[in-house]
DNA sequence: GTCTATACCACGATAGAC
DNA sequence: GTCTATCGTGGTATAGAC
């Protein structure tokens, strides 16, 4: 695994890094799908033009896959997947016990490592959830509901210490984080951008405001 | 205009508002098509689903329009448009000058407001803009920069009065903070939840944050 | 494991009657 | 202003050769 120096965080390595020269084979297909899927929607990509991308006939497809609708499931868990194992990672306990701030800023550097530096997956979970078809959401729920459960655990810790103030409804911070988190998808560029100073950036406005 | 008397904030009731009897004739169509974009997707609605739900023939649709996109343009335009009036009216001054965190927080009413409260078009513009056509998002991207730049002006001015600390981005804070407000679209329900109560949470955590 | 060929259907859109 | 009827296209998915 690649280990990030600055904040302990580390890239998961059995997931494509953005870099990465093109997986093959059934790998490859999942890999190009979820980048369409990413750009134009799920509705919107034929499997002709998946077929196109990765180099075969739109017919050759179901021999790795039996429906398109299998295809989003397996994106859209694999994305999870990815995000949890990013979050115990960054919930490993270092030598010395982190700060309040210093744990939410690991954990948030995690979360938007797998948004940009694990491949599509977390941000095509993030951005076509929500309309894909119910059949393909209600498979995906439980699995949803243990990443925000781990969330709303480290919130809640904080605020039985006492590092929260006693008047913050976690539950609505959980929200409020992960819709700024989340919705970095349509800005953030991460090839050129620093995803570090971000989550800094990110941790410090969560954690103290904006406020003189 | 229904006038909100805990904020000050307005309601524009020349769109409908959510509980308002259906329009007929052309409205009514773009009211359903909004609808079901939000809920569905653009690319995943069809225009005999649509149809259906008017109460009549697909191909009548096209007295109205004169294509899918057409109609997706509009409601994407309206959207703003709603929005960029919430704001507006947010802004007109009050008796007395409002402190820093009263003026976010009638701002971020006004685009709570604008999302549950004034019919489905500007939710749907936030849901549906990033995998819109490319020929309906370049027709708009002008009016939303036209809307974000009030934004980015509201935000200055409270830096340059040192209300906002000098070392926040301000830019960086923009995005953030339409991140919470936009991402609420997937889990605030606007019949059970108190707006005003969520606009007031929401504005204290970008304000002051969470730390105690 | 990928190909060709194709079935079957629903899509957006048009034309002309009423 | 809405209907019926239909056109042309392209969607997912299947069958069988290679």
């Amino acid at each position: 695994m690649g280990s990030n120096p600055k904040t302990g965080s580390t890239t998961i390595t059995d997931a494509p890094a953005a870099d990465t020269p093109k997986a093959d084979g059934r790998q490859r297909i999942v890999d190009e799908a979820a980048a369409l899927f990413l750009e134009q929607g799920y509705a919107a990509t034929t499997l002709r033009q998946l077929a196109d991308v990765v180099g075969m006939k739109a017919g050759s497809l179901y021999y790795h896959f039996s429906s398109k609708d299998e295809l989003l499931t397996e994106i859209l868990q694999r994305g999870i997947e990815i995000m949890q194992q990013a979050f115990d990672t960054a919930s490993a306990p270092g030598p010395k016990a982190a700060s309040g701030p210093k744990q939410i800023e690991a954990h948030v550097r995690a979360h938007l490592a797998a948004l940009f530096e694990n491949g599509p997956y977390t941000a095509t979970h993030v951005t076509t959830f929500r309309t894909a078809p119910p059949s393909v959401r209600t498979a995906i729920v439980p699995v949803r509901d243990a990443y925000e459960a781990r969330w709303t655990a480290l919130l809640d810790n904080l605020k039985t210490e006492k590092a929260i103030r006693a008047d913050v409804d976690t539950g609505l911070a959980r929200l409020i984080l992960f819709g700024a988190m989340n919705s970095s998808i349509e800005w953030f560029d991460a090839e050129r951008g620093n995803l570090d100073h971000f989550a800094t950036q990110l941790t410090q406005q969560f954690w103290s405001g904006v406020s003189a």
